[in-house]
DNA sequence: ATGAAAGCGCTAACAT
DNA sequence: ATGTTAGCGCTTTCAT
């Protein structure tokens, strides 16, 4: 019978057993080069047999390096954020650390509160897409490493999906379809991804001097895009930009619904590219967002911001992917 | 200027600032009851005023809990999980734990390297759905406290969604429409989840005495569906039952793109009820999970696990969702 | 190259 | 009710 592990496997139980003390078992696993060889053998192989596990805890306590990041997420529920808590997380264990993930379920004054929680555990913080203000932000975040992904905050290092080549291509691709007429189905104003994309969108526009019709701004959920589908028949537009892929899905249904069919009577571009996207029927026209991209870039900025570096605010291209939600304008719908 | 915190804020600095011991300002915090009313007051107000947050580490090594339970799924990407992590994060934070979030990516060795690495920093586990085999589970968890989801693992606390009655009762719905043929579309046999409900679906059709035909396993994922929608066409079934939503979304993708029209043509069953199932087009016919109390239930679960309480086996029930995805048998396809 | 000792921030006896 | 002390497991000077 193997594996009688009496009580805790520490540094002492393994110095004892192998004659040596504490500090050198120390050494043998955080500077291994500085011991000699054969003791190192020796204490890893005893280490090993006795399912040691260093106690980060005490390592962080004694280091001050918590080994541990904080993950601040809006809503895990929404699809955007498992893929990029897989990619940060992926990142984050070659850099050897934990990920700690903070759902703030969708609301702002959550999130301040629980940043307040983690802070003391963590040796840095991502928070994706946050939707406090930037004060609000700001004050709660005080001096702990930060990087915000998908918004800029001043001052903080930051990294984003930048969207606007993409929806601009989008809108082209849509015009060379026939379309004039568009609705833009705005995202929460408290998410700066929105403001950003409605932006893009609104500059196009002006730009391709077609029509543009605003409305919203919806929920960034399905039910969301039920409602915004509304405005969308509302409109006479015949093309619509939704805010992201989980608000078009909405707006697809409220459509059907309603008997309009996509894309032969009107035209749908998401965003992000989630797997409901290609999912949902028809397949959506989307910009596709470079998660694996996002999460390590994050991890990176979070390391230099650690190491004292200045911030930097990088941006990362989405790429328009086209599929069934677009197609050509109905006749008779182009107006005089 | 506000807000000039010189260092780090301890008990000490409060203790010093209100000239008490750091003792009394721990207890102020962790037995205020025990600490005189106005002392007590004016180090909250202090901790409040310097910004004072309990380091977590330091409180773990001195009380031997971590304050943080892990939480190990295999894939955060599929959609099961984000709904069953986020409540599981909403009752472990009553219960005053962090959640360490560990997502193992679908492979099984993973699993039990990455339970070494956190079982040092934590006072708990939830492993949901795990791929390991129960021996390689039971050598790699050894005494730490773990609750199981949706498996039962011997001598472990569990906690599992009973798909049985609920397929039954698909079954018996799609019966009543007029199915005799039936297609299982097994999911991965390392899952205990697919292999409790390819057990119900088998007996339910033994018992119904209707013909079923087997194929699988599958990935538990889109492209897994994709490749069971095959199996389903070839099976002259006209309704099938698939491991999960997300499979069954494939197959449902599979099905359109070979001119199989559901309902119409064949029906088709789900499993879990993800948000998936209800945008896609047509929405399928499922078994809801009941997420949040499976959260919580693993909560509890894990509380008394480690208030050495011995292990309980909770099943939960999943509920048929109708919808539009199962229909009446097409005519001229029951055979003689 | 290795050991001894102090300390990270906190809690928990044990005094008083 | 509060202060003193020791110690959680680890790292890190400082000696040797």
């Amino acid at each position: 019978m193997a594996g009688d592990r009496p009580k805790r496997v520490t540094i002492y139980s393994i110095a004892r057993e192998c004659g040596v003390s504490a500090s050198t078992v120390s050494r043998a696993f955080t500077r291994p080069e500085i011991v000699n060889d054969d003791v190192r053998e020796k204490i890893h192989a005893v280490a090993r047999r006795l399912g040691y596990q260093p106690n980060k805890a005490a390592r962080g306590l004694a280091t001050g390096r918590a080994g541990m990041i904080g993950l601040l997420v809006p809503d895990i529920t929404n699809p955007f954020f498992p893929p990029l808590v897989r990619s940060i997380q992926q990142a984050a264990s070659v850099a050897d650390w934990s990920v700690l993930l903070v759902d703030a379920d969708e609301v702002a004054a959550e999130e301040t509160e629980l940043v307040e929680q983690v802070r003391s555990q963590v040796d840095g913080l991502i928070v994706a897409s946050p939707r406090s203000t930037d004060a609000d932000l700001e004050t709660t975040l005080g001096d702990i490493p930060t990087v915000v992904i998908n918004r800029v905050v001043p001052g903080r290092p930051s990294v984003v999906c930048d969207n606007t080549t993409a929806l601009t291509a989008a809108g082209q691709h849509l015009r060379e379809l026939g379309h004039r007429r568009f609705a833009l189905l705005k995202g929460p104003e408290a998410s700066w991804a929105a403001r950003q994309r409605s932006e893009a969108i609104r500059q196009w526009a002006a730009d391709a001097e077609v029509d543009l019709v605003e409305s919203g701004d919806f929920a960034a959920s399905y039910d969301g895009g039920r409602e915004a589908s509304r405005a969308f028949l509302d409109s006479d537009a015949t093309a619509a930009f939704a805010f992201d892929d989980l608000m078009a899905c909405g707006v697809l249904a409220g459509l059907v619904e309603a008997g309009s069919s996509v894309p032969d009577d009107r035209s749908l571009v998401g965003c992000d590219d989630v797997l409901l996207a290609r999912t949902v029927t028809p397949s959506l026209t989307t910009v596709t967002a470079p998660v694996g991209a996002l999460g390590a870039a994050a991890i990176d900025l979070l390391r230099e911001a650690i190491g004292g570096e200045p911030a930097r605010e990088l941006r990362l291209d989405g790429t328009l992917t086209l599929r069934a939600s677009t197609g050509t304008v109905p006749v008779g719908a182009v107006r005089a």
